[in-house]
RNA sequence: GGCCCUAUCGUCUAGGGGUUAGGACAGCAGGUUUUCAAUCUGUUAACCCGGGUUCGAUUCCCGGUAGGGUCACCA
């Protein structure tokens, strides 16, 4: 670790939902100040009024409250900086580094006047952590446009003044920025603020290989969020695109990446956005709930169950939890009815009940006949999955599993697919089980 | 088009002058299983092309090709 102070800072632009993309820059940014015990601030660069909007900023700050980076210091609103970067466009004016230029608007709305900025044209090295040194010769930048006037700044001479004010120390953003380079430098040159190391990390790309983007089907993060992804899965997997520790490790907490995470080790080459991968993070994530947050979020995102006993619940809660993905699995299992068995008992047609069709309607009744005289021995403080399936299992073998266990499970559950026979009657308590397997008995004998 | 960046399985990647080119996701097959899920095992699949350098290149160099980025009074 380096015992130079690290500054980063994160500095989107409120004019649309982040991607991505952006927030890995963002993760990458936090990281690095936190693993060097330096600052990491947001800067939001809202210098353009027309396209910039507040709930953008907001959807911003909440992304990185629900992903768990946080900032030092207060957030730094480009806005409302115009009076040092009307200083700084003076100095530059003034020391005769840049000029009021008369001009004719190309488009409709255009100035009659901007600030340009002098360019030495010469040819510009920088160091980039990731990338290794790239040169440009900036004479094909021409004298650029710094400042639509001097209490409207562009981006160039924003940037370049914020980063110096706040001792920004590491300036880690996309690839896309790669060729804004020079250009600052030059600024910097010009102003005499010191050149940041670089960091251009390469592009989130769409399935298609372009850039990620809105057009191309990037969600917000908060997107996620609600679809049920964890933060922890994708600070994880966005840590995971175009970096990884160089051993087998997949999952990482934030610390573990605080710990491990080097920026040389970013890859050069853009990464597509693997949705897959991010799902198989967040099942990751979601088996290692705690049980004593499981409940609260099975009712959380499946309201109906809320008028489950706690016990109840309590069993129901890992056996959703391992079939899962994304929380919002079973909010889709709610509503696709799946937990109507332990709401309601079920109904259906006693053909349902006849495994693979091959058994009789009297078979399957006796079957579950036996069934019914086993469990009714069984006392009703110990009746869980073990007990039960002790006690019906060698009745089962000697039928033919399924001949049993087929219609028991669909007795209780009403349904093709669900947990096993076992964990449904301990769900549902003997009393419950044995009314279930009853009626479903008494159907099969129904002429 | 100019400039810049990049190039290992379908995807994310490890590796690196001599390897059976490794892992993960996805896929496929099988075990387990009454169903679904979970789980276990196995398996398909890659070094963009050409020229150098070298005893030997996927690895180093050059060129090409391809892809991406950028060329705003957006950031």
């Amino acid at each position: 670790m380096s015992s130079q102070k690290v500054i980063t800072r994160f500095a989107p632009s409120p004019t649309g939902f982040l991607h991505a993309g952006n927030y890995r820059t963002a993760l990458f940014c936090y990281i690095l100040a936190r693993q060097n015990n330096g600052s990491f601030f947001v800067r939001i660069e809202d210098t353009d009024k027309a396209r910039s909007k507040k709930e953008y900023a907001e959807n911003i700050l909440e992304t990185l409250a629900w992903m768990g980076l946080s900032y030092d210091g207060e957030v730094v609103y480009q806005s409302a900086r115009t009076e040092k970067h009307k200083a700084y466009l003076k100095k530059l004016v003034d020391e005769g580094k840049a000029f009021v230029s008369k001009e004719t608007p190309k488009e409709p709305g255009g100035r009659t006047e901007v600030i340009r900025f002098k360019n030495p044209n010469k040819k510009v090295t920088f160091h980039d952590l990731i990338r290794g040194d790239i040169t440009f010769d900036t004479t094909e930048l021409g004298d650029f446009i710094i400042a639509k006037s001097f209490d409207e700044p562009v981006f160039h001479l924003a940037v370049v003044a914020d980063d110096f004010d706040m001792g920004i120390t590491h300036v880690i953003r996309g690839e896309d920025h790669i060729s804004n380079t020079p250009r600052h430098i030059l600024i910097q040159e010009a102003l005499g603020a010191p050149t940041p190391i670089y960091s251009h990390v390469p592009l989130v790309l769409s399935p298609d290989r372009s850039k990620l983007s809105k057009r191309k089907g990037a969600l917000p993060l908060t997107a996620y969020r609600d679809q049920g992804y964890l933060p922890e899965a994708v600070i994880n997997f966005l840590a995971l695109v175009g970096w990884n520790p160089g051993t087998e490790q997949e999952l990482f907490t934030l610390e573990e990446l605080i710990k491990e995470f080097k920026m040389e080790r970013i890859n050069k080459a853009g990464a597509i956005f693997n949705e897959e991968k991010l799902q198989w993070i967040n099942k990751e994530y979601i088996k290692k709930i705690p049980a004593s947050e499981q409940t609260a979020l099975l009712t959380k995102w499946a309201p109906k169950l809320t008028s489950l006993d706690a016990t109840t619940l309590s069993k129901l809660a890992p056996i959703v939890f391992e079939r899962i993905s994304t929380l919002s699995e079973i909010t889709q299992m709610s509503e696709s009815s799946e937990f109507d068995y332990l709401l309601n008992a079920p109904s259906y047609m006693p053909e349902a009940l006849l495994w693979k069709g091959k058994s009789t309607k009297d078979e399957s009744a006796n079957h579950l006949s036996k069934a019914i005289e086993l469990l009714s021995g069984l006392s009703e403080n110990t009746f869980d999955r073990t007990i039960v399936k002790e006690t019906v299992w060698a009745y089962a073998e000697g039928v033919g599993r399924g001949q049993l266990l087929w219609p028991m499970r669909y007795s209780l559950s009403g349904r093709e697919k669900s947990p096993d026979p076992f964990i449904l009657a301990e769900l549902l308590g003997k009393k419950e089980t044995l009314n279930r397997l009853t009626y479903a008995r008494d159907i099969l004998l129904k002429k």
